[in-house]
DNA sequence: TTTTACTTGTGTATATTAGACACAATAATA
DNA sequence: TATTATTGTGTCTAATATACACAAGTAAAA
């Protein structure tokens, strides 16, 4: 039996809509890094005419064969060269009036890369990695991704260690912690912190020490994925407002 | 200065993109509610030859001068007669071949109602609540959407009080913890239950009895919304895996 | 009116976790 | 060899989480 709905639905009955395909979809990388004790995120000039000179983040429309997990790891692909990074969809961005050339539908990811490690592809020269903390405007409404995009980064963090993502293979714990307080805009006690991540099993002393510093080195870790992989099905049951 | 990448960006670059234009946006809302101390949801057959007699979510395709949250809005007040919902934006779907129509990104949101207050509408007859635990297959991709939405519900609950949405505007504590339970799928102490809810501040003793019960009825509480306002904003920081 | 069934309402003791806090040792540099 | 910057380490206290039992209230049935 068909309902006797007035506007029939697109998930219980077949009619003409035709006129609904008329958008376009697009993804919007906020890819982190972290360099010179600073989170940062990858931006390109932007040359339409609406935002001449502002900034922007990586995105690209997603082909009509393509999904958006697949078109956001090409973006990133083309525009730092890496694969396997860490990526996630963050949320789906849909002002009516949000992009100049119509009808264009944003989903945003981030994307957490390793900074230092990897070579900015030549033919992207208006390609630049810009302190978080000092962005004040953006174009399109991509200061409202990044805000929110950041927010999303800040709340996983607690929750799972991607933060690993963004240090190299091996890494102090001054590093780490570093890290911590520039994305959490946190100071946090050092021996606390240091007991805090022993407990969690996911550091292995690499036996080795920093080189190059100015001062007392310390030892060096690396991130314990199998320990995590084991660990991370425990499921948290709480009630925390 | 241009960059001189073979496939100029859209958000950098003016270009010829009509050619991307040819989607389809749905959202698709997981409408939750709680009865006979189960969580339901809110489904509709589907009438489409693909999807023959199967159950779907409620969506709709969104229209070209709508933004996604109107969208859901738009559907949950047709299908519920309700306003003033908590509606809140999950993930969006987009395998190549997840409609029969054509290209259709879709948008999941999950919504809090109380299942007994309001009538489905009479035109909706194919409309009905179905146990959470039940499901075990649904049209389109929606059993994969509805498992994500379930998986963000029992997060969220743990994280900020919307759980309050699901109940009448007076409920006893047994109310709120079986529906704890019911959504978590664990057995909560009832002892370390009630304190922890009573040390949140979020309740309030409205002074009144339960009525009708087979047994010696609990006091009725009701929600403290202002209180919550005011305690949102105390950022948590802490590193828990 | 008594009994039964079911649920309410309450507190304490223990274990775990979080947070505050200071000093000696190490390497590099001047 | 003195200076600078950082490492590495432990304890005490406070807060939170968990486990656990019994008397009393109401309704319904005997």
């Amino acid at each position: 039996m068909t309902p006797s709905r007035k506007k029939p639905n697109i998930n219980c009955s077949p009619v003409d809509t035709s006129h609904f395909f008329g958008f376009a979809v697009s993804v919007d990388c906020v890819i982190f890094g972290f360099d010179e004790n600073v989170l940062k995120v990858l931006l390109i000039k932007s040359d339409l005419p609406t935002f001449q000179d502002k900034w922007s983040l990586l995105g690209d429309l997603v082909e009509l064969d393509e999904d958006l997990d697949s078109a956001s790891y090409r973006v990133l692909k083309d525009r730092t060269g890496l694969e396997n990074v860490y990526l996630e969809q963050v949320h789906t961005f849909s002002s009516v009036g949000r992009h100049p050339a119509g009808r264009v539908v944003s989903t945003a990811y981030f994307s957490l890369v390793n900074a230092r490690h990897h070579q900015l592809r030549q033919l992207a020269n208006e390609l630049h990695w810009h302190p978080v903390a000092d962005i004040q405007e953006m174009a399109f409404d991509h200061m409202e991704i990044l805000n929110t995009c950041l927010a999303a980064l800040q709340k996983k963090i607690q929750e799972e260690p991607i933060i690993f993502n963004l240090l190299e293979n091996k890494f102090s714990l001054r590093e780490l912690q570093y890290l911590y307080e520039a994305i959490l805009g946190v100071k946090l006690d050092r021996r606390n912190f240091r007991k805090k991540l022993f407990t969690t099993g996911l550091l292995v002393d690499v036996d080795e020490m920093e080189e190059n510093v100015p001062h007392r080195p310390g030892k060096l870790y690396t991130f314990n994925h199998g320990r995590y992989s084991q660990v991370k099905k425990k499921t948290f049951v709480g009630i925390d407002f």
